[in-house]
DNA sequence: GCCCTCCTGG
DNA sequence: CCAGGAGGGC
């Protein structure tokens, strides 16, 4: 089995370039962030008629997360509003605002709980959206840790905007401290990998240097001033059986491309 | 010789289509109107480097004509200005307001006056659009009849916005009297042409159905829905060389075309 | 429908 | 640099 995550900035967009990328690499779930599109608009036809069922959380404009899958899945969720049920952990004002950013969407398919997520981009550190994003990874370790009650075997992937350490940084130097790299976003990062889950990617490659994002700007991609902020994070028995995890950059490099690439990993 | 008048719809979207046009069909001039793009930003070297010379007239956001010629220009003049010279026919004032619209052009290649003009379209009938396209459609006669005095050799061309007689209409019971076809417009081109010009296209072609525009709305074009507003009008001498006009359609049918497409004429 | 500008977001 | 949207023009 194949579990593949991707930013695609407007799935409307990029829609040629990702079935393109799904008849390439025919990847049992494709779990897309910023779809940018309401369900109702989403394209679902094209990947329908690719074998794909479609299970979306959209939004106009901004964010939007979905769930491509060869089979169907089961008990599918949208948002942190499964959290209500065990209510008293976190305020029912506090996840109905958070919910209105569609950034989160799950569901189970073969007793693997996919959890496919689009974190804050957090503008600057210090700013009011960098605290927006601390409280939203606050937030989702309690979601994940709920979720690992009743589906222990969990696949959370997305968009993470956090970059764990400096070997996922072009110059980290530099960028160490920044937005993505700030010592409190890891941190978050780390409390909730503490649950349980590890990267998949590191499993196999542990040197620095490859990345998932590079910004449009500064013709950043040319020169590889790339990020690794794409992740797919495993609980123990996932993390056992998991064969390869790749980035796979060559979308980066079409005219038009998403900033993100798609990370890949195979059971 | 050939010359050709084509609206592009800006300049820089259609850049591509219009460099591939030029090196199919070569003309000696072609007469570019509603570019779209200050001077300064105009996409001047694609052209140079396919060797022509390229003379512009342009604004923010809309109207912007410009000449594409083979052969360097004599005697370039832009907007209804060199009016101004036989001062005493049209207010200074009105002038320098209209040629705040940048809809004008003219050089002169061999003794031939080519002049290059985008007409205000008009909005609809009776609106204070139309009265103003009136006006400029009054000033244009002063204009075109000063140029004669020194250049009795001319040819006229551009979008004109108006379609001269029913044969230039899809729908010419519905459609005449509306904007474009209304008795007003087609007096004042009547006006014009009465200086001595004759439309190049009605020499070779006299059936109707053959039109220069259709509207992006309504599948227009697939159903073949147009006008022919797009015209080449020629002083006598040049009328009695003239060996061909076409109108060439090629260029509706590419993907994200401009809503018009060329008009050629031979000498 | 498809241009443009200006705005916000990344 | 590249999305989406709003607003105006044709």
């Amino acid at each position: 089995m194949k579990i593949a995550t991707w930013n695609v900035n407007s799935v409307r967009t990029r829609l040629e370039q990702v079935i393109d990328w799904l008849r390439q690499t025919p990847v049992d779930v494709l779990c897309l962030q910023e779809t940018k599109v309401v369900d109702a608009d989403f394209p679902r036809s094209p990947f329908e008629h690719l074998g794909y069922y479609v299970y979306a959380s959209g939004q106009k404009s901004y964010n939007g997360v979905a769930i491509l899958s060869q089979q169907p899945l089961q008990d599918v969720s949208t948002g942190f509003a499964p959290l209500l049920v065990e209510s008293g952990i976190v305020e029912a004002e506090l996840l109905a605002a958070l919910d209105e950013q569609k950034r989160v969407i799950a569901g189970t398919l073969d007793r693997v709980r996919i959890v496919n997520l689009y974190v804050p981009n957090g503008a600057a550190v210090g700013s009011e959206k960098y605290e927006y994003k601390l409280g939203w990874l606050k937030v989702l370790r309690e979601y994940l840790r709920s979720q690992l009650l009743v589906s222990p075997v969990m696949c959370v992937c997305g968009d993470f905007n956090i970059a764990p350490d400096e070997r996922d940084l072009h110059d980290p130097d530099k960028l160490t401290g920044q937005i993505m790299a700030s010592e409190l976003e890891r941190q978050a990062l780390q409390e909730i990998l503490a649950l349980g889950f590890a990267d998949a990617f590191r499993k196999f490659i542990t040197e620095g240097g490859h990345y998932s994002w590079w910004d449009y700007r500064t013709a950043a991609f040319r020169r590889n001033l790339g990020w690794r902020i794409d992740h797919l994070y495993l609980s123990p028995q996932l993390y056992q059986q998991a064969i390869a995890c790749w980035i796979d950059p060559a979308p980066r490099k079409l005219p038009k491309p998403s900033d993100h690439t798609p990370v890949v990993v195979e059971f």
